[in-house]
RNA sequence: GGGCCCGUAGCCUAGUCUGGACUAGGGCGCAGGCCUUCGGAGCCUGAGGUCGGGGGUUCAAAUCCCCCCGGGCCCGCCA
């Protein structure tokens, strides 16, 4: 009869606990202590730091015996004594050691075939184990301005955000990914004017380039503008610290045009000669964003034409990447249907919202106070949370306020909220936070979620959108891939043409994921072409290299000769033992993946699963194993291997090739 | 000035939330070995560490608390 588990781990962990909380209610001395005491004390169990102690050890007795008087490994003898293993099926020994741990070994034959059939059986839904309670949610990532290609920070923001999405969903959540297109504001307007003064030209290369191309020079031109209007005219006055300091501005800018006038020359020069016939561009830029902002139709076909120009370039950048969007939410579009004004008008209701001179002022740190906030959202009493503005002077409203309506937008399709936004908004997070609960949505303030994550640094100099510095994420994959293929023709010559191209393009684009994944996302990550496009050992490619090898195995088994029952108390090497652990626990990681958002952990159990898949294969045979029991059983195993290898590598959005 | 984040071998990184057998786990690089077994993008062995520094709490601290140092970010009528 094959028995089957969604968690076996879990399994062995309950059976383990249940043995320690039997055995401690009858022990006479540790019941005096008192059951509320035993319980909070009776912590999880941890992995021991040894396979030698092992799988599952708990420390309870340290505690408990200082309150007995007595030492802990006698208190842990006793309580092992009072542990009745006949009803077990996971647990095969459970052990006093280490001067007061009690260690509990694993039934092995009984884990693995537990493991072994549940993968094989669940095959793909091996390691999704649903929530109790199955919510929707919405995972909003990328959302960058529409006015230059995503380059590689963002691209960390995309994978972590898709990552998040797959994992969520592996937990059975109704998930939808939103890209939020913040097609409001100064930098768009700057993109469509300069695009108008090309006469709206056809875009040349790739869409997102182009429009890159000219955010770059208009803003560039605008700038250099500017500047030489405001040295003009503090000229006169003897401010020379300012003059100075608007000089080297003025220096650097004027580098910048040549910089771009050498890589775009014709737009260049167009573009230079229309802005010089214009008296006041920067006026007309801003009349555009007025006019956009109050949906006039001259102005609403020109901006949405030129971000539907840029966002054809990103759905081409991400669908390379393996990344989809399920909505594309237009900030024009919560202030045009009158959601921002509504939510402006309502905030102003609350006490926490005041009139400073012509703007309007929301009190953050009052509804923390009022609320009694501080302490849930982690921030110290004495810290006094800034003052967010909502409107300016000439009632417009500002990003943050725009994002609170979109917010309220969102709940209403969702019952939580994840932003994969970076850490350096953290305030503005905050801020929105908090305007939900001024506005009374308690429970969706309390479910919205700021991902936060550190920023991808280039060594040496910052990119930057305006100078047309940046390295794009169309840029790092065609690298990866370029050398991707440099590196499949070197290993396997013989492959087709065709072929080669394939595997290169997974190869490479696996690699630029699987790096961007792989690093807690609170740390820094410094871009080094080295650090993205390696292809050994902790890296995608070895992870599909390691899939492929199993696969490989298993096409070679002809199961006519196969066809006998394993037998899987024969797996007891140590590398068939950590292997079986190794599955075992991939539900718990990806449990763990979700609760905590983390993708990381994903990453990290893939890679010591492909390691010590590798050991094994290195050490014993599968297809020449002796007796037939024992091939059977590993034949098994490598299949197990093989689909938690390819369920972790889609949960992470990467190709698990069967040959490459 | 205030707040948040990061600091683990030459470089990169896990473990920090939830203290436990840490004598700190990996990777790159370095040194050496393994092509008569299923794919060498592989395997095995070795050298390399004041866990940024100092105090404290604890039976027990990389992990918790305080102070300090170094780096980053935020504190806009920008997004």
């Amino acid at each position: 009869m094959l028995s089957i588990s969604i968690n076996p781990f879990a399994d062995f962990r309950e059976e383990c606990k249940s043995l320690l909380r039997e055995a401690v209610s009858n022990h006479e001395g540790v019941r005096s202590l008192g059951s509320s005491w035993i319980k909070s004390s009776l912590k999880r169990l941890e992995p021991p730091p040894n396979p030698q102690f092992g799988e599952l050890t708990s420390s309870f007795c340290f505690e408990a015996s200082r309150r007995l008087g007595i030492k802990p490994i006698e208190l842990a003898a006793e309580i092992v004594e009072r542990i009745n293993l006949s009803s077990s099926k996971l647990v095969d020994e459970v052990k006093a050691e280490g001067g007061g741990y009690i260690n509990f070994y694993v039934n092995l034959p009984n884990l693995a075939s537990l493991t072994i059939n549940s993968a094989r059986h669940l095959d793909l839904e091996f390691g999704r184990v649903k929530a109790e309670k199955t919510e929707r949610i919405i995972v909003e990532h990328t959302s960058v301005n529409p006015i230059h290609p995503l380059h590689i920070g963002h691209a960390r923001n995309s994978v972590l955000g898709d990552t998040i999405a797959r994992i969520l969903e592996a937990r059975g959540h109704k998930v939808s990914r939103h890209y939020y297109i913040d097609d409001v504001g100064r930098q768009s307007a700057i993109v469509a004017y300069g695009y108008k003064l090309l006469r709206r030209p056809k875009p040349e290369g790739k869409p997102d380039h182009f429009i890159g191309a000219i955010y770059s020079l208009t803003s560039c031109l605008l700038e250099i503008k500017r500047l030489k209007g405001e040295i003009e005219t503090i000229k006169w006055t003897c401010e020379r610290e300012k003059l100075a300091q608007l000089q080297r501005s003025l220096d650097e800018w004027v580098s910048v045009a040549a910089e771009l006038k050498e890589r775009y020359p014709e737009l260049f020069g167009k573009l230079l000669d229309a802005i010089e016939k214009v008296e006041d561009p920067e006026e007309e830029v801003n009349r555009l964003i007025r006019s956009y902002e109050a949906g006039d139709e001259e102005a609403k076909l020109l901006i949405r034409e030129v971000c539907q120009i840029c966002l054809e370039g990103f759905r081409q950048t991400l669908k390379r990447a393996g990344i989809t969007f399920d909505s594309w939410d237009w900030e024009s579009s919560l202030l045009w249907s009158g959601e921002v004004s509504g939510c402006v008008r309502k905030l102003e209701e609350t006490p926490y919202v005041s009139r400073e001179g012509e703007v309007l002022e929301f009190n953050a740190e009052k509804v923390a106070r009022d609320l009694n906030l501080k302490r849930s959202l982690g921030l110290r009493e004495e810290y006094e949370v800034p003052s967010l503005t909502l409107t300016r002077a000439d009632g417009t409203t500002l990003y943050t306020t725009r994002d609170i309506a979109y917010s309220i937008w969102k709940f209403r399709s969702a019952d939580r909220v994840i932003n994969v936004v970076g850490m350096e908004q953290r305030l503005a997070q905050l801020q929105l936070k908090l305007a939900l609960y001024a506005l009374g949505y308690m429970e969706e303030a309390e479910n919205l979620v700021h991902f936060a994550y550190n920023m991808v640094r280039l060594p040496g100099y910052r990119m930057s959108g305006r100078r047309g510095r940046y390295i794009t994420f169309d840029g790092v994959m065609d690298e990866a891939v370029r050398r991707a293929y440099d590196e499949v023709s070197k290993r396997s010559p013989q492959l087709d043409e065709d072929f080669k191209r394939r595997i290169s393009e997974f190869v490479g684009i696996g690699a630029v994921k699987y790096a961007l994944l792989s690093t807690d996302p609170v740390k820094p990550v410094t871009f080094t072409w080295d650090r993205i496009l390696d292809f050994e050992r902790n890296t995608a490619p070895y992870l599909q290299y390691s899939h492929a090898r199993a696969c490989s195995i298993l096409r070679k088994v002809s199961w006519e000769v196969d066809d006998v029952e394993a037998d899987y108390s024969l797996l007891r090497k140590p590398a068939e033992k950590s292997l079986i652990l190794l599955l075992a626990k991939f539900p718990d990681v990806l449990i763990e993946a979700a609760e905590s958002l983390k993708p990381n952990v994903v990453a990290e159990f893939a890679y010591s699963l492909a390691d010590r898949f590798n050991a094994f294969y290195a050490a014993l045979p599968v297809l020449k194993a002796e007796p037939p029991e024992l091939r059977s059983g590993r034949i098994a195993l490598v299949d197990a291997v093989r689909i938690v290898l390819r369920n972790s590598l889609r949960i992470m959005g990467i190709e698990a090739p069967e040959r490459m």
